[in-house]
DNA sequence: GACTGTGAAAAGTTTCACAGCT
DNA sequence: AGCTGTGAAACTTTTCACAGTC
């Protein structure tokens, strides 16, 4: 049991990542880990769940009980020392260690992501840029020199890379990601569209305003769009 | 009974949107939207939850449930026509009107998603731009004119803007939500890393990069970071 | 024969409520 | 007294499985 301060015999070393740990919790733990480094710069050295639930707008019992799947890093009657729970978090989520990104596809977007400061706070670091094109194979964006996609497999080595950005337009998307797979990248965060397929290991994450937006007009369409009449159509 | 075709008696017109459609699935919705768009695009004119389901990765039960609370789109032994359902649900979503949209901030960021093509075709439109600082005041961002933050209550009327895009210093993100509030923006997709505080009915949705990739090294971390070993510190 | 629409079962997630430590 | 950690209960969401329709 080496790996994870939890003291059940779930079945680890499997491929998939099907610890006991519900993939909800995981998704909170960096939020958690957001609100303690905040209270931690405003100098807060003790919190408790009713605390944090506030800041998150999460009840006080699911943040217990999220943090109970990995240990007990509470004291009864007094609550958490904020600097101990962020470190364990931190050790949990794998936020100890830095993080080598690639960023494929330096148009607009992909230009607006190396461009962007607030990745390498959290340690990650963008370490190389790829591009299709060879008028911007050589120029540099961010500071990284632009490769040409063949050099893709060498550097994801040699860099030691573990996660991609795709930036690249909606119709290379799935071909990309295959690429990124076959070089062993095993995160990619998706700035396009499309729904790209990968196997079993692999994770994808997706960042798509229009998706957002679209899920909130549902909510907007009834409780009084001030001018707008919408009408039925059945 | 005048607002969707569901045939159940819940409250409608309370102010919360506690419709009995649950909000994952409403999440789900855009983007069986998108999926449609894409076969009417291939010229795929029926379509079935088994087809469905391969796209987006969902199993077809699930589609077929989710649809299920808004009325029977499908054909029993034959499937979905792909206009008809991508026309229902466009409705149901409220995306068959046009949105008008603010951008609030306009920095680096700000300046990224106004000229972000892609918001137009989905219907909607960036209408207005605001910022604090006066040396961005006035300026042309994307084809639209800078106004003063002092602006935004009379534009925000003039203009029919329900639906706002925050993208200012994490400092400044929960007075600029409290004004928009005030004015009566019931929708706000946030690009800052901070958690707003909204009174309900004010639906809020982020983006956020770095909790996204958060999330995904836990998965990493023992799954095989390459070289990089993962020492405990308990 | 093929597929939808849907109750009912199963699985997953959140909340409750309280024993137990500080 | 105050708060954590946690089984058990309540609730939500997904999946199953099949009657019903085309």
């Amino acid at each position: 049991m080496a790996i994870i301060s939890r003291d059940f015999d779930a079945p680890l070393g499997t491929s998939a990542p099907t610890l006991e740990v519900p993939e909800v919790v995981i998704d909170r733990l960096p939020q958690y880990v957001r609100t303690l480094t905040q209270l931690l710069e405003d100098g807060v050295e003790v919190t408790n769940s009713q605390q944090l639930g506030a800041q998150l707008q999460v009840t006080p019992a699911q943040i217990r009980k999220d943090l109970s799947y990995f240990g007990r890093f509470g004291k009864q009657g007094r609550g958490y020392r904020v600097r101990h729970l962020l470190d364990e978090l931190k050790q949990i989520l794998g936020l100890d260690a830095e993080w080598n990104v690639a960023v494929i596809g330096v148009g607009r977007l992909g230009n607006a992501i190396l461009n962007y400061p607030g990745f390498n706070p959290d340690g990650f670091h963008l370490v190389a840029a790829f591009d299709n094109n060879p008028s911007n194979v050589g120029t540099e964006v961010g500071g990284i020199s632009v490769q040409p996609m063949t050099a893709l497999a060498q550097t994801v080595v040699d860099r030691d890379i573990t996660i991609a950005i795709v930036a690249v337009p909606s119709a290379h998307t799935q071909s990309v990601v295959d690429q990124l797979v076959a070089c062993g990248v095993r995160a990619i965060l998706n700035y396009t569209p499309i729904n790209a397929q990968v196997p079993d290991g692999v994770r994808v994450r997706s960042i798509d305003p229009v998706l957002a937006l679209q899920s909130m007009t549902y909510y907007l369409a009834y409780q009084g769009h001030p001018t707008n009449g919408h009408q039925k159509t059945g």
